[in-house]
DNA sequence: CCATATTATTGAAACGATTTAATAAAGAAG
DNA sequence: CTTCTTTATTAAATCGTTTCAATAATATGG
């Protein structure tokens, strides 16, 4: 330590962090010896002395799905700002691999976690806000955890990409989506039945759900050729779980011999950059996926800055339809 | 601490460390109690004891390209199986945001930084080794500095788009690409000039170089739209310095009522996933994301983990052409 | 059954900062 | 010249681990 400056240790400590308590002449000399000696203080040390940090840990399925990686920057925007530092941690999906990257944040001593769970709530959450750690849901309600969380208006979304098939004359419409167990997708769905329920019965829309183990587009593909080759084509038209999920589709789909939107309109749903540039400009249900990502990370600093006076608070953002060329009117 | 099992810390120790030296009864005596009581070790302790953290910094000018996503993903899996973690910084071609992210990198006491500088080599980067944080450079030479660098033979993929333009009739080739002061620009460039000196003087096909001020789809457009505007369509295919700019640049020439590839090739670089869904199919020159951003992570830790025995080393990888529907004869 | 070798466990020091209570020095008041 | 304030500095405790030397317990051999 730098006793270059002739003073204690405790002298340094003071000249950095309560430099108006020091003699002035005591604080010139002292800061002198730290410029000399390139003296940067140990984080490991101040973190073990104030069991905090300056960490934020954010957990996401996938780190491949632009959606995942405009949140990331807004969130890594905000944390930027808030003097915070984002140790990211990509699941694949995968509840052991989530477990384990939790476990290590918490070894890190993160302050806060953004998660954005793969499956249903994760149990190992109520411990994480047991040991102080803030934490914050990503586009995912908060269920029966006791959390802020941001999230977007799933059930309207499901509406709205359920009317506008409905409106362009689709009545059998697949819907190729996740495992029910995940929150989003029952809301979407509930949007759906919701649409589904204003429509006089005569003329309501069957609709045929597929689920798919992974929202990637190979695993649409996958799911989607087989249907294709088991039952045919028998529907008009298909909403999927996300962006990725539809270019998986409307691969296999065109791979089945059919063309987009001629003979299927394909919805989508984040409306991710790409969705504009792609084969077929694809319809799609827009997100706020930036502001998802800056707003979340504004609340776990909140709430570990402040724990004390904070109340956890749900933020709801609302999506919007985008209407592009992969849905058509029969 | 967990003395519910009736042993001292130093035990504790001892039974995550070096299990064996333990009586086996012991053992299981304290790992039920660490399970029992979810006892995570603080990793601030333990880094202040070892003086090391296991944190990577990872710094990248573009999340958003999906070329640094694959790449973040390859860092992100070789360093959760070494048990590092890493923090994600994107500097958005900003020097001086890449700076303050180096600063807090080297205050957070990360073991090694990965580095993609979105200009010159960084003049801070050499206090980082000298600090004994391991470094490694990604996707860029190491010209100068005494670091370990993961690279891909730019030059060769210069020559590959040259060549296959060329082979298909193009005689005006515009070059739509970065500063030169990115190593990589120059290097590609570099090839370029090779495959030019290899055809017979006479039919030399002639280069038009425009500089974009950032690697994104909005700058490539904006500039592309400009330079038609002023000089007309004067070039009959164009090589990109991404796909996102090769996207960019289609955005522009199409709004200026040209179509793609009828009127101009387009050949972008990275072969992101993407690129096979685009609106066309995009020709580009595909580089190994994953496996650069894996074997840098391998690189880094290697040199934190044995820094006598760590010798520097240059991994470089290929790059090869993928030809699609964007690029066709004339 | 004692002496010695072996094994298992523990106690204490160390890592580098922050913080609080104690001390030293200087100034003001009586 | 004391005594009391005020101000400036320091010494020591603390955070949660790791590690090494020391001790305790057990086994081995003579």
């Amino acid at each position: 330590m730098a006793e270059k400056a002739g003073v204690s240790l405790g002298t340094v400590s003071n000249a950095i962090n309560r430099p108006e308590i020091l003699a002035p002449e005591t604080l010139k000399r002292v800061r002198k010896a730290i410029d000399e000696l390139k003296f940067i203080p140990n984080a490991s040390a101040q973190t073990l002395r104030a069991g905090k940090t300056r960490i934020l840990g954010l957990v996401v399925p996938d780190i491949s799905n632009p959606f995942f990686t405009d949140l990331a920057k807004g969130v890594n925007d905000a944390a930027l700002l808030a003097g915070y530092v984002v140790i990211l941690c990509n699941t694949d999906e995968d509840s052991e691999k989530e477990d384990h990257y939790i476990d290590i944040l918490a070894g890190q001593n993160v302050r806060g976690i953004l998660i954005t769970p793969a499956h249903e709530t994760n149990k190992r959450l109520n411990e994480i806000s047991k040991r102080g750690i803030g934490l914050t849901l990503v586009d995912r309600p908060s269920i029966g955890l006791d959390t802020c969380s941001v999230e977007v208006n799933d059930a309207h979304g499901g509406l709205l990409a359920l009317e506008h098939l409905y409106e362009r004359g689709h009545r059998k419409i697949m819907c190729l989506t996740g495992e029910s167990d995940i929150p989003q997708v029952a809301e979407r769905e509930r949007g759906m039945r919701e649409a589904i329920s204003r429509i006089p019965k005569a003329d309501r829309p069957t609709i045929i759900t597929q689920r798919i183990p992974m929202m990637t587009a190979d695993s649409a593909s996958t799911v989607m050729s087989e249907h294709i080759a088991e039952k045919g084509l028998n529907f008009t038209a298909v909403i999927c779980g996300n962006d990725l999920v539809a270019f998986g589709a409307i691969r296999a789909i065109r791979a089945a011999g059919y063309s987009i939107p001629e003979d299927v309109s394909v919805i989508g749903y984040d409306d991710i950059d790409f969705a504009a540039n792609a084969t077929v400009p694809l319809t799609s249900i827009a997100q706020p996926k930036y502001q998802l990502g800056y707003a979340a990370a504004e609340l776990v600093i909140s709430e570990c800055e402040n724990p004390e006076k904070h109340a956890h608070q749900k933020i709801q953002f609302q999506p919007h339809l985008i209407v592009r060329n992969s849905t058509r009117s029969i």
